[in-house]
DNA sequence: ACGTGGCATGTAATCGTTTACAAGGGTTGA
DNA sequence: TCAACCCTTGTAAACGATTACATGCCACGT
């Protein structure tokens, strides 16, 4: 026959006390005397028990942990803003789950089951994309889980949320390539739908548009964000008749998929044409030639959401609906490097 | 007054049948006839009902989720080996949670607490240098979830598993450089305690001595696996007074940091040394120059490891501690991009 | 007409914790 | 001496779903 797990009527019974006391001597130990505290952990330890979180969260109808909506885990952007959110968490007591989004064959951005309301205490979501009906119509609004949106967002959805200012960091790094004597810059997208694509091809569009430029459409090439979509930029890039003298790529991984198809047909960066990221992973400052970038804060945008959204879920559910909706904007820099100089064709401005 | 969650009860009260219909409308409907299904359906919609997870897991006595640990989120070579797993796991109906087991300042890799038993059905572990007590001693031995090691493992702990032959892997990264007649070969170690980095290093070594030829002490650089850790290792190259004319690292990160840590102090790779990674992340085929690197099978190792799981769950605990310990060794492959090339020194041997 | 079996459904116990409430005992102050 | 209080502990009712068992009904074969 087998065994179960020891419960908390196994530690009473070893303890010679009743389960209320266990119960307390785990949560409120100060409740407890001190003789009865350690007979109990005694007995903790003679048993191996360890608390049924299912039975914990049934009771006290609140799971302690949260869950952290990712639209691609292989994308190294995400790892420090999860280690801030984790950091903050777990100092709270909570556990932080993680799961990727990324659309299967199927349907939309996948939206777990388990993030069910009943599941988890509150919610970060990173992805943008993800189906709107999904996100918001779990079960009727008292009972829905705090949600903070972080990096992305959803244009019609109501809610705190932690970025930085992309349309204007995108305009900064344009304007450094304008400020290196290029005229001629082309733009590697991000998904067409996806917010971020929009707002960095906005501020790109209102750089140039101040400098008396605008953006040409065939040099709006398409992308998505992964190194492989930069690397088929660059193949469009080099098949262009007239070509910019200067590229600012969406991300990172794109820019340096970009130059590494550049590199092996022979064409070198920042010699041949000025490469220009976003995001500033950490292999950008590595990468040949380092990467100049627009740098986001990760690890404080996850630090904040992961305030906010404690700061959310300590609000009862009635007050939360009417609860003013905070939005953070946190300060970008542009790092500059090796991948972007000066436009050879224009040595008079420089 | 704030509402609470509705429950099977109130889908039972709007249907006009018990809770027990609504339970087996759930998970039996062909045991449930058609009209009350539909009924059943109906008010699950009108309700916004959605099963509170907490009361099933402690009912059903399992959480319909496991979990991955793994030892470092920002490493972008888990992420296809979790897609492998989630594809797996996700077709079973389970769950995928992901934790990041990253040391802390206080105490060893970390053991978050919602891997006790009960809030996982099963563990698959990607991280060798978890504390073993932790990992083995979580209550009587008949109630320990279930649990299978990739990649890394810890050597005295008997359990499922897939790897590829590290060692035998390094040895034929070695060799691919002394067929390009390098005789003098370094070696960036991953993290000292680790398996992994001890596997390559006594593949390298065998490697080198069926050549005749042994590492030499001086030319063994530390590292942990990571970016600047190889970039470390690349001053420490460049500082030496009689350099290797190839180096191997036991990780692509490190390889890329390396590369990048010389092309900033103006050495280029393969011209001045070679250099040669392990991993083939996705970036290895797009970093200047092309990375020559082992290729792992990442995803099978997930897809494997996940199969291995749910067989090893799906047999009774006490079946299972006298079952069969499966072991797979996937095959590796190498990739021989541009990172490597013939040694300028050996023009005779080639 | 009746026994048998199958189907659909309901009843109620159960999973393991938490916690409101009650109870017992001791201390304190008037 | 007694009331008022505090401190510690126990009793027992939740939390919301699942499921063994019982029940009622209908159809069928003899």
């Amino acid at each position: 026959m087998t065994h179960r797990a020891p419960s908390i009527r196994d530690v009473a019974r070893v303890a010679g006390v009743s389960t209320a006391t266990v119960s307390r001597t785990l949560t409120h130990p100060d409740k407890v005397s001190e003789t009865t505290r350690a007979a109990v952990i005694r007995a903790i330890h003679d048993t191996g028990y360890t608390v049924n979180q299912a039975a914990r969260s049934l009771r006290r109808r609140r799971t302690g942990a949260i869950a952290v909506l990712v639209p691609n885990i292989s994308n190294p952007f995400f790892a420090r803003i999860l280690s801030g959110v984790a950091e903050v968490m777990s100092e709270a007591g909570y556990n932080v789950l993680i799961s990727d989004t990324t659309p299967t064959a199927l349907d939309d951005h996948r939206f777990p089951e388990y993030f069910s309301h009943n599941q988890t205490d509150g919610l970060i979501v990173l992805d943008g994309m993800l189906n709107r009906e999904l996100l918001l119509n779990r079960g009727p609004p008292e009972v829905r889980p705090p949600m903070v949106f972080a990096c992305e967002w959803i244009d019609s959805i109501e809610r705190p949320m932690v970025t930085i200012d992309n349309t204007a960091a995108a305009a900064a790094a344009v304007r450094h390539l304008l400020d290196l004597g290029h005229r001629d810059i082309g733009f590697v997208c991000g998904p067409p739908e996806n917010v971020l694509t929009r707002a960095r091809l906005n501020g790109t569009r209102a750089a140039l548009a101040e400098a008396g430029l605008s953006l040409r459409a065939d040099w709006i090439f398409p992308g998505d964000f992964t190194l492989p979509s930069g690397a088929r930029a660059a193949a469009l890039w080099l098949d262009a008749g007239d070509r910019p003298s200067a590229v600012f790529c969406a991300s990172d991984e794109m820019a340096m998929g970009f130059i590494g198809a550049l590199y092996q047909r022979g064409v070198s960066v920042p010699a041949s044409v000025s490469v220009m990221g976003f995001d500033d992973l950490g292999i950008a400052a590595h990468f040949v030639p380092p990467l100049s970038t627009v740098h986001q804060p990760r690890r404080r945008i996850g630090l904040i959401a992961a305030q906010m959204l404690l700061e959310r879920m300590a609000l009862d559910p009635a007050t939360r609906a009417s609860a003013p909706v905070p939005k953070v904007v946190l300060p970008y820099e542009l790092a500059i490097r090796s991948s972007t100089a000066p436009n050879p064709a224009a040595g008079e401005r420089i």
